[in-house]
DNA sequence: CTGTTAGCGCATTCAA
DNA sequence: TTGAATGCGCTAACAG
């Protein structure tokens, strides 16, 4: 059996109060005491038990970082883990401690409820979805990344729509009419149906604005062909070994994640596709490894380790009660290889 | 103000206990009780605080994965990501949930002895090291990853000298005699000085005995130059950066970890060296983008997934009492087309 | 089926 | 400087 507070005080001969001190206010008992309580503490490998003292305390020293999937799906894209190192970043500045959040038994909600932390960065959060009860009646602060800002609901994003027109912009510059789209698929939980459509929206949105300018739809449009896939290599993969059988298959592929293309340079050149000469391909992300693949992608940088980081400290604003907002962040289209006129 | 119990079994007119029943064993009340407790519940937005929980039931219901360095930092390297995802894959199994312990404010005690967790994974602790003796007053069930093995002490890892003493066999036997290694640098930390020498002394000792096969000498050959670096590209790259300046440059780098060998490609290239034309690279881990490389790397490949997975299963089976023993797996060399004969 | 009563282990007033 | 008392919010015997 672990000792506990009583066991010191009573060996030490003095209160519970006294021996607390000794642990987190040293200052306010004699030196004497203090040492005493210590040595003792030594003896008995007395450590105070963090969950009773959270609990008296009322705060944790943890965040949460809530993922809408498995953390063995969600850990695969690369993406991730640069938003988690941000956010363990500023975790580590602070003393604090991380928790990766993923839906217990896939129900998000049971997490939410079970979580010991003081916050939460979530991922694609919007307005309106009902997730956010949650939040509210555990009182947990919580921000999100690539969700949507509200009145109430600080995000740190990119302008996706913006940077998808400007993709767009480039592919159709590239002289590219026939192309297939890898969106997200949806992340369906049973508690919550509408997560990570968000992003997809808005980067479709930008799609058509910029194919508008060329006077090409983007919905019934023989030429362009939209995937749902998952953020997987394999399922990239998958998809695109039946793309490349059709006989009209595209001169892009468009992925909304670089993890993605692993699977889709993977297939290609199984089927003797040679990037960027027969078959063009561009995205998202620009994770560190793109600029090593062969051919180099070309994808558009959005700053997974900044946002992440950001998250983080906007959180550990709200913590502090200071005013925050949501932030908007830079994205730039990387010019490598993967990309050519067609 | 956020409501508690107490709140819900006044307004329902009933006891705490009834309420705590409703939330956990709603078959002990009836049906009728339930369901106003519920309503009630519903509306002043009650749901039961996590920490209280625990207190109460002694148990938090989430695991740790305590890492030697910032989150950051580890993060760099997806061989992490690898154990991480099969850490994940068991919590998600079990309904737990995953944290990410690392030194706060550079010490590992502070960790340990804050950490809200059933149990942990820790990668590379081995007998003697004096952060054991934290474990065991927390009363801490552990399992370590890439550590050593003891009676007190189970590990999950690989023979890491049989696979280190293949490697160079193979290296050997492809000609090269001018060899540069990069293992990894230790981590020290203030409290415990010894971290993640284990693997390193494995392979070194490994690579002796392949070497003594020949008759070569690893330590004081002006031929083998051994040098110790961190677990990112970056680093790995600046040290390839002078040493490929030297006169006497290597024909192969055989690197302690993938990762490093992006930066070493890097280098390379840059300096016109050609892969494995006019040197070698060979490495350990597999990493999932290995394959992706250009050239594609050789390397040994070691589960990081399994490792993450068994390793939590052995710690549920601890946390069931139930008997457990240290685990080796196995090895592949895999020849891609980063080694070639000198 | 429901209520009463003790804890869980610690932090923190307030007195002394 | 120290100690006694109270509370944190919940669970779990036990009793009825």
């Amino acid at each position: 059996m672990r000792s506990t507070i009583n066991d010191i005080a009573l060996r030490a001969g003095v209160s519970k109060a006294t021996v607390s001190f000794a642990f987190n206010n040293p200052s306010k008992i004699s030196k004497d005491t203090y040492t005493r309580i210590m040595e003792i503490a030594g003896e008995l490998g007395y450590v105070p038990d963090p969950v009773a003292r959270t609990l008296a305390k009322k705060h944790t020293g943890s965040i949460g970082f809530l993922v809408p999937q498995a953390v063995h799906e969600v850990l695969q894209n690369p993406y991730i883990s640069e938003i988690i190192r941000g956010i363990g970043y500023v975790c580590d500045n602070e003393g604090l401690s991380l928790s990766i959040l993923s839906p217990l038994k896939g129900v998000l909600s049971q997490t939410i409820r079970n979580a010991a932390v003081d916050g939460l960065v979530t991922l694609g959060i919007g307005p309106g979805m009902s997730i956010l009860e949650l939040f509210y009646q555990r009182g947990l602060p919580f921000v999100t990344i690539d969700g949507k800002s509200d009145k109430m609901l600080v995000n740190i994003g990119i302008d996706d729509s913006a940077a998808a027109e400007n993709l767009m912009d480039t592919v159709l510059a590239y002289g590219h009419r026939k192309i297939a789209i890898y969106v997200l698929k949806d992340v369906l939980l049973p508690d919550d149906a509408d997560f990570s459509s968000i992003v997809n929206e808005c980067r479709l949105e930008g799609f058509r604005r910029s194919l508008a300018k060329k006077g090409i739809p983007l919905e019934k449009n023989s030429d362009i062909q939209i995937f749902y896939t998952d953020s997987s290599m394999e399922d990239a993969r998958d998809i695109t070994h039946d793309l490349l059988a059709l006989k009209n298959s595209p001169s892009v592929i468009i992925c909304f994640a670089d993890i993605q293309t692993f699977g889709v340079y993977e297939e290609c050149k199984r089927q003797g596709f040679v990037i960027p000469d027969t078959i063009s391909v561009i995205s998202f992300d620009d994770i560190p490894f793109a600029r090593f693949m062969s051919p180099p992608l070309t994808t558009v940088r959005q700053p997974g380790f900044l946002k992440g980081q950001v998250a983080a400290e906007v959180l550990m604003d709200m913590l502090a009660k200071r005013t925050v907002s949501s932030i908007v962040m830079d994205t730039e289209l990387i010019i490598r290889s993967s990309l050519a006129s067609v």
